[in-house]
DNA sequence: ATGCATGAGTT
DNA sequence: ACTCATGCATA
């Protein structure tokens, strides 16, 4: 049922004992059978105490630690945001065209004109664009249920005024990276509100132009364009560690505090709905703008907070420009006009999709081993049945999933994930990765149990653990 | 919204 | 071989 299952996903981070390989005897012994046997009452950690250095914690830099916010919407509301002023990196590939290999398929810029023509490609993309030109969408009712649920509404105000789901985020401490302090995209500062950005789309490449045909978007501000202004408004907090300079070193993202992060996340969420946008029309969106286009995916997990704080940096310049030029743009559809053009049609392994009972095995071993070596990856796999390679990326995803779930214990309590649990085999719910969350202190909330992390999702957590898990672990 | 996958950059 | 950023595909 709705045992808030505390987590055990998190393992420790930095996989100190993976060393030694405790997974070993583990998987010696045998595979799902030990798993079976596995138990551990949820919430309990054996013993926190040892397991947490909090020593190593501090060892932390910046640089690795990645930060991923835990929380799904966050705050409640958002006053304005000014900052910004990163300057993202470069886009690494912003190649409109396709792979030249796999593009087989619609390669074309076409799409601006008639989306139809092409085959859906892009499938993020069924937003429901309002432009008849565009008018991607299959006006029935049935897409446009789908939409309202997930996605956008047209415009109603009235959800304008409430974002679906609000969460309150525990209580994320705008202390969180440190680094980040460098920033400083060249340019100008300040520009009107609306150009607030700040990054310097000089980098990219590959401007838009050559494959976009007109876009209302690019094709009229140059200064967004422009080199970034430097608005950095130091963010307040950011736990001043400088220390950092490792991470983020490269100056993509700029200064913000945690704070700023999760109201202009939830700023974007709210005034993309208003404005009729779907997650897909603003990653594409920003392709046009800036050349380096985001999946529904990137967007969605941006608004959520569900990206290292890093990330969330590098994305803010962009999503903020974005907004800027979504307000004030007197048709803001003309942002919809999106060009699907490339599509990667690379051919993608077919996604595995899990049975339970081997998810939950899997996490029987997750939680012995978060971070099993070759051999062993081997043997779960052949336990399981499942490919190596599906075994190992399994892992890997699971072990970011953890991440992203670890909690924000507070910053003093930040070593608490990081161990290395002497017994691995006992060391049931492990040290949580986590790539340092900032965040938060949160009342009550026993640091040790990281897994248990306070979040306000409990669909999350939830999730973290599979069904068949918690009931191995509950029951 | 999220599970599984890919690939660049690191270690 | 891992981490991290990111996205396709799907629930």
């Amino acid at each position: 049922m709705s045992e808030r299952s505390q987590s055990p996903e998190c393992q420790s981070r930095p996989y100190d004992f993976s060393r030694v390989n405790p997974c070993s005897q583990v998987l010696g012994q045998d595979g799902l059978g030990s798993a079976a046997s596995f138990q551990l009452p949820h919430g309990v950690l054996p013993d926190p105490s040892l397991l947490y250095n909090k020593t190593a914690y501090s060892g932390i830099t910046p640089a690795t630690a990645q930060t991923f916010f835990p929380f799904s919407s966050v705050a409640s509301d958002y006053r304005g945001t000014d900052l910004q002023a990163g300057e993202f990196g470069q886009p690494k590939h912003w190649y409109p065209f396709a792979a030249p290999e796999y593009t087989g398929q619609v390669p074309g810029v076409t799409a601006a004109t008639q989306p139809t023509n092409l085959s859906p490609p892009i499938a993020e993309t069924r937003e429901q664009i309002k432009l008849p030109e565009i008018k991607t969408e299959k006006d029935t009712g049935n897409d446009f249920s789908t939409e309202m649920k997930g996605q956008q509404y047209p415009t109603p105000p009235a959800s304008a005024a409430m974002p679906h789901g609000v969460f309150y985020p525990a209580a994320w401490n705008p202390s969180f990276w440190p680094g980040i302090a460098h920033i400083t995209p060249p340019g100008n500062s300040n520009q009107n509100p609306s150009t607030s950005s700040a990054s310097s789309p000089s980098m990219s490449p590959s401007p838009p132009s050559n494959g976009l045909p007109g876009n209302a978007f690019f094709s009229v501000n140059p200064t967004q364009a422009a080199p970034g202004p430097q608005t950095q408004n130091t963010a307040s907090s950011t736990r001043s560690s400088g220390s950092s300079s490792g991470g983020c070193s490269d100056s993509e993202e700029e200064n913000l505090s945690t704070e700023e992060l999760e109201q202009f996340a939830k700023e974007l969420k709210h005034k993309r709905i208003t404005l009729g946008f779907t997650q897909a029309d603003v990653g594409l969106a920003l392709g046009n703008l800036y050349g380096k286009m985001f999946s529904q995916t990137t967007i969605c997990r941006f608004e959520a907070l569900q990206l290292s704080f890093k990330n969330m940096c590098k994305l803010k310049p962009l999503l903020q420009r974005w907004l800027n030029e979504a307000e004030t743009s007197e048709n803001p559809q003309d942002m919809y006009k999106i060009e699907r053009v490339f599509v990667d049609t690379r051919k993608r392994k077919r996604r595995t999709s899990l049975e339970g009972a081997v998810r939950s095995a899997l996490e029987s071993y997750f939680i012995k081993c978060p971070k099993p070596n070759t051999q062993e990856i081997t043997h779960i796999s052949d336990d399981l049945g499942l490919e190596r390679d599906v075994v190992r990326v399994w892992f890997c995803n699971r072990r970011q999933k953890g991440k992203r779930l670890a909690l924000p214990l507070d910053e003093e309590c930040d070593g608490q994930y990081y161990e290395q649990s002497p017994s691995p085999l006992n060391m049931a719910p492990s040290p949580i990765p986590s790539q340092s969350y900032p965040s938060t202190s949160y009342p009550g909330a026993p640091p040790p149990t990281l897994y248990m992390p306070p979040l306000h999702r409990p669909d999350v957590l939830k999730q973290a653990l599979h069904p068949g898990l918690v009931g191995h672990l509950t029951g």
